[in-house]
DNA sequence: CACTATTAGTTGATTCTTGCAACCAATTTA
DNA sequence: TAAATTGGTTGCAAGAATCAACTAATAGTG
């Protein structure tokens, strides 16, 4: 119980160890995108049908924010947007050879960044934390459909 | 080991519902400081020899952003601050009444919280999960010392 | 069909946060 | 005593986030 008072703190300090260290090895491999446009990445690469307002929600980020991280992403050329047919209304986000390519540097990074951050955890251990982090979400209210989309793509 | 990948993204997502849930306790119950204020007023709390300095390397953030937070809470009288006698560069940083007592509200609401997202898992798992949240900690090179150190004054 | 509401996306203004470098004063070290 | 280090502070610039207003397209309603 008394574990429960240090939830946010324990969760906070862990990410900024795992995003320090992203952000380190980013740079070190002189890869100029942040880690949320890796995010986005990502998901867009699993997911081709998701729009900008899924990404939004997702991401639990105000739609101009993801605006304006497509078009870092567009000028860069890693992604190109185009006009859906059925619905003129919304936008198709497309990666690009090179923001595939790309994607697939960052994600063996982070994969290494992970393998060493878990280094001495269990798989059952790490089965029993992956349960916790998803039991949380589920308890503060992210549907299960929206989550577990964001989940599988990024396997 | 596929769930590696998924490291940064699980532990993102998990602290954004935290956060969000904080947010919006605080916000209800009328409490004008941030999440981050109220850490450093854990801290503060349970250890006054912290100084800042001790602050910015266990938040790992730069000393200037601490200085503009502690003056924050400075200038709504949360806080204290102290030339240190023996060594004049140091600055104490002592709660004011006004200052505990708010805390002391805001923990409230952090236990609450913390309750609300953890029900439905075991003692057993907990105990899992926050030993995993360690151990990634000390993978990412925090000192044990440092680190134990936050960690228990939050208790 | 016409009117309204809703939706996806975009823009602008504004604020907040952060990171970096320069800097001061006090203290250590050599 | 001179040089280096340390704790703290400030200024500035870049990045991220918020909010409101706005367009264009579509959906819903009578």
């Amino acid at each position: 119980m008394e574990s429960s008072k240090l939830l946010g703190y324990m969760l906070g300090q862990t990410l900024r160890v795992f995003k320090n260290q992203m952000v380190s090895e980013f740079k070190e491999m002189e890869i100029e995108l942040t880690i949320e446009q890796f995010v986005i990445l990502s998901l867009l690469n699993s997911n081709c049908d998701l729009i900008q307002r899924d990404l939004a929600s997702q991401l639990q980020k105000d739609k101009s924010i993801i605006v304006r991280q497509i078009n870092c992403l567009l000028e860069n050329q890693y992604v190109v947007r185009l006009t859906n047919k059925d619905d003129k209304r919304v936008k198709n986000l497309i990666l690009t050879k090179k923001g595939f390519e790309k994607l697939n540097q960052m994600k063996e990074i982070a994969s290494e960044v992970s393998g060493k951050l878990l280094t001495g955890i269990s798989e059952n251990e790490l089965e029993i934390f992956q349960n916790v982090l998803l039991k949380i979400q589920e308890n503060g209210g992210i549907e299960e459909d929206t989550f577990n989309c964001g989940f599988n793509q990024l396997k």
